[in-house]
DNA sequence: AGGCCGATCCTCT
DNA sequence: GAGGATCGGCCTA
């Protein structure tokens, strides 16, 4: 498969050189496109990412992989920006993160939610779940126009489905088949890569910002950043935080 | 819609 | 040896 088929164009390294708390919400709306194979291409937009700091920052962040240095896990994250580090959690689960700042610093995003926009059938596949069931009217979320895609040829995918695909940090990495042994400290910017980072231009206006989600340390810092009222967000619905608009 | 629970194992102290 | 950037099932409301 050339890369003229994927969609979007290539994301920039100097995209992901800058503070993490800043290239966060920017994010948001960008694609993570899976290639597995000559033919299997699976994507879905970013639209849940949660920020953490490296060591370096003026604010400590406990809750950060990297808040007591270089480890032999952690590694990639003091590596160049633009890589994927991911960890093992809970015996039974990966989360991915994109690496950000310039080499040495440790700063990293942690992807949290995507709304299924190619492979739908094989990311049902991968998660263990039953294809879509079929629905006779028309795909509400995309007649609602909360989701921008979210339907191929075969799927028809209701909310419930969609939100149940690659809404949290655990499901979007067994959507997608990203594990640390095949994954771990993979250049996302490069087109020969099987998972990258890419720009269709999507517009992402209002973003909602809120604490972060299951972290006992630093749990009161603003870092986690959402599509508003994007019903692939995972987490509670209602969530205390500001509103933000882009750029 | 939200809270509690168990599964399960790697990483760091 | 403790605990974790989680998930899904089961419970109450």
């Amino acid at each position: 498969m050339s890369a003229a088929h994927l969609p979007g164009r290539l994301m920039k390294r100097s995209f992901f050189e800058d503070a993490v708390e800043h290239v966060a919400p920017c994010l948001l709306g960008k694609l993570l496109v899976r290639r597995r194979g000559e033919s299997e291409l699976l994507a879905g937009r970013i639209v849940e990412v949660e920020a953490y700091l490296g060591p370096h920052h003026a604010t400590p962040d406990a809750a950060a992989h990297s808040y007591r240095g270089p480890t032999p896990r952690n590694q990639v994250m003091f590596g160049p920006a633009g890589h994927a580090y991911v960890y093992a959690i809970y015996g039974m689960h990966f989360c991915m993160n994109i690496t950000c700042e310039p080499v040495g610093r440790a700063g990293c995003v942690l992807l949290r939610a995507l709304e299924p926009v190619l492979g739908l059938d094989a990311m049902a596949r991968n998660r263990g779940l039953p294809r879509s069931r079929q629905v006779r009217r028309k795909d509400e979320a995309t007649r609602t126009g909360i989701f921008s895609v979210s339907e191929e040829r075969g799927f028809r995918a209701t909310k419930k489905d969609l939100h149940a695909l690659a809404s949290g940090p655990g499901r979007l990495c067994q959507a997608l088949a990203i594990t640390r042994a095949a994954h771990n400290g993979v250049d996302l910017l490069d087109a020969r890569s099987p998972l990258q980072v890419r720009d269709d231009g999507f517009g992402a206006e209002s973003v909602l910002v809120t604490k972060r989600i299951g972290i006992r340390h630093a749990a009161d810092l603003p870092l986690r950043f959402c599509l508003a009222d994007h019903r692939c967000v995972s987490g509670p619905r209602k969530m205390e935080g500001r509103r933000m608009k882009l750029r």
